[in-house]
RNA sequence: CGGUGAUUAGCGCAGCUUGGUAGCGCACUUGGUUUGGGUCCAAGGGGUCGCAAGUUCGAAUCUUGCAUCACCGACCA
């Protein structure tokens, strides 16, 4: 490709609007352009990006004994009924009429269609196991978009699904899976992890995120300091502290404490650490027979943050986590939130594991401007329900039994898990088994985010001049530049050979040919990331020279012309 | 959805307080100059100042409403 005939479109500034790294460098590199909120479109350079990433994928999932199809993105809203997750799925799910009136969802994945056609296709269990993938974009009405192409709500995503008779044969494709998504991340060359996740609102059994690490990633990461344990903070569990509870040594005190609202206030009106106060949330449980929600306290130790995902997979926790509002509080416990503590509750009360080892400490009085000191379990309110409830910290030992707890940032490019019968058993996707009956099929569900990765390859490869593209996934191979092509025979010559010899052997160059000045060019090679350049000049032809330079090493050396075909060999 | 801020040329911004025919830098066009790291000089083109209404002789500027975008929070595959 010659730049003159090439969509260049790069930036000496940085829009306002972008936030992260990765999206003002796929600006300036003129991969992509805001269309509205959420909404990209992808220039040239952005485009092969994006198609290398998925020809990786692609590769990978045939490897993996996948075959690709294609699904609409539209899709009817009768599906979405059967499967139930019409009413289910929030406002996230963009719904939308045809001229008839008939209603219709913008797809944000796609169980649904791929359930009815297997449900549709396949009738024997001989058939089985199958699994099918697509790569195909997702509309989600993200809240709130950000990021550029890494939280957008138009976005391309790699979707697979298998299906089985038995549950052993779905742990087998997804272990097959899994080992494809290793290779795909190795051979994007990013530097990633696999990480226990929880499995959400989908439900099922087993699950990993994949996560590439980088500081502006959304989701927190636990990992061991001393083996390879790896899992999302919201499903890494905080293991019970191994230390007896120290017997009560104090006396239960009541204490007047106004104006004192949050742990922090108490801890600096006691002057006492965080550690040894503990803080009682209330919320909605689920509700009983007669329609009353009941209210549900859960104690944690100050310093410690509830873990929504594991207080919602409590039975007797609504799903969506709901907190209760003032007014539930003040009916509850008859004083306002910042005042509440486990003793004398006459509601549920759920203990957190750090927070049942404490002794001797403070908490609410249930009464306005009033908390407790030397309150101890058993002593002074029931031994109550204990249960994992806050997320890890750093310096927890580890749920692997090994070392501690280290905390990183990570970017959520893939997903798989072992979805169940959930959409087979509402969508009726069943087939005969070897005895003649109908059984309902299992699933696995396998998600790449591949326009994510492209804004997470950035976040992790750049440096001030741009970006450093991983090799497998630049845009161009190479880049010829020639330094001031337009004044010497000899520069123009030598390129335009040596450009023709490279389209011949199928190398993906791109070839400088505007009449730029070099600090030009050379500055929107190093902004696009292009890995190798070829730079062209009288001062090195004498020789019969020109010379590479290594975007990513920064290394320049000098090669006789004919040697540059063996670069690439 | 709540809080905050923004909206003036393709991009980055000034002008608004104190109303009087819209400016700077980059980019773009033309000519010259320069040519191994974003040259320099000169001359140009490009704007319903987000939209609508109001106040006024006169509104980018003051008032009101709306829209869009972004950030923080809540929410969420």
């Amino acid at each position: 490709m010659r730049t003159s005939q090439y969509l260049l479109s790069t930036l000496k500034e940085t829009p306002s609007s972008a936030e992260v790294i990765s999206h003002q460098l796929m600006l300036r590199a003129g991969l992509v352009r805001n269309l509205a909120s959420g909404l990209y479109t992808w220039l040239p350079t952005g485009l092969r990006v994006l198609k290398k990433v998925e020809n990786i994928v692609r590769e990978e999932m045939h490897r993996a004994g996948a075959n690709e199809i294609l699904m609409p993105m539209v899709q009817p809203a009768d599906l979405w009924e059967e499967s139930g997750r019409w009413d289910d799925y929030g406002p996230e799910l963009l719904r939308l009429n045809d001229r008839h009136k008939r209603p219709f969802v913008l797809g944000p994945t796609h169980e649904e269609v791929i359930t009815k056609l297997v449900a549709n296709e396949l009738s024997s269990y001989k058939q089985l196991p199958l699994s099918l993938f697509q790569i195909q974009s997702k509309f989600r009405d993200e809240i709130r978009p950000r990021f550029g192409v890494m939280r957008g709500r138009e976005f391309l995503m790699k979707d697979a699904y298998s299906f089985h008779l038995e549950q052993d044969c779905l742990e087998k494709t997804y272990q097959t899976m899994f080992y494809a998504y290793c290779r795909i991340f190795d051979r994007l060359g990013l530097n990633y992890r696999p990480v226990l996740a929880d499995t959400g609102s989908i439900g099922g059994d087993a699950s990993h995120e994949f996560h590439v690490l980088a500081d502006s990633g959304e989701d927190d990461i636990a990992f061991s300091d001393a083996s390879d344990f790896a899992a999302n903070v919201e499903k890494a569990e905080a293991l019970a502290p191994v230390e007896e509870r120290a017997e009560p040594s104090q006396k239960l005190a009541e204490i007047t404490t106004p104006n004192v609202k949050n742990i922090d206030d108490v801890a600096d009106f006691l002057n006492l650490d965080v550690k040894t106060i503990i803080k009682t949330l209330l919320v909605c449980g689920i509700e009983n027979d007669q329609g009353d929600i009941p209210i549900v306290a859960l104690v944690l130790r100050g310093d410690h943050q509830l873990n929504e995902v594991k207080v919602e997979n409590l039975p007797q926790i609504s799903s969506p986590l709901t907190f209760a509002t003032d007014e539930q509080i003040l009916s509850a416990v008859n004083c306002n939130a910042g005042f509440i503590g486990p003793v004398g509750l006459t509601i549920e009360v759920i203990v957190d594991r750090s927070a049942a080892q404490l002794s001797n400490f403070v908490c609410g009085a249930n009464k306005n401007e009033t908390h407790l000191t030397g309150v101890n379990w058993q002593r002074d309110c029931s031994e109550n329900e204990i249960a994992d409830l806050r997320n890890v910290v750093e310096g927890d030992p580890s749920p692997c039994g090994q070392g501690n707890i280290v905390i990183k940032r990570g970017i959520e490019v893939g997903h798989i898990f072992q979805l169940g019968t959930k959409y087979a058993e509402a969508m009726k996707c069943a087939v005969l088994n070897e005895g003649g009956k109908n059984q309902t099929l299992t699933m696995g569900c396998y998600g790449i985010g591949v326009s994510r990765i492209v804004a997470a390859a950035i976040e992790q490869n750049h440096d001030k001049y741009g970006i450093k593209w991983p090799e497998a996934i630049a845009p161009f191979q190479v880049a010829i530049v020639p330094m001031n092509m337009a004044k010497s025979a000899r520069v123009k010559e030598t390129a335009e050979a040596l450009y023709k010899q490279l389209i011949q052997a199928g190398i993906e160059v791109l070839f400088d040919d505007r009449k730029e000045r070099p600090g030009v060019m050379f500055a929107d090679h190093e902004l696009m990331g292009t890995p190798l350049l070829l730079i062209i000049g009288e001062r090195n032809l004498d020789a019969q020279q020109i010379e590479l330079k290594n975007r990513i090493t920064g290394e320049k050396s000098l090669l006789a012309i004919d040697e540059i075909m063996s670069l690439f060999k």
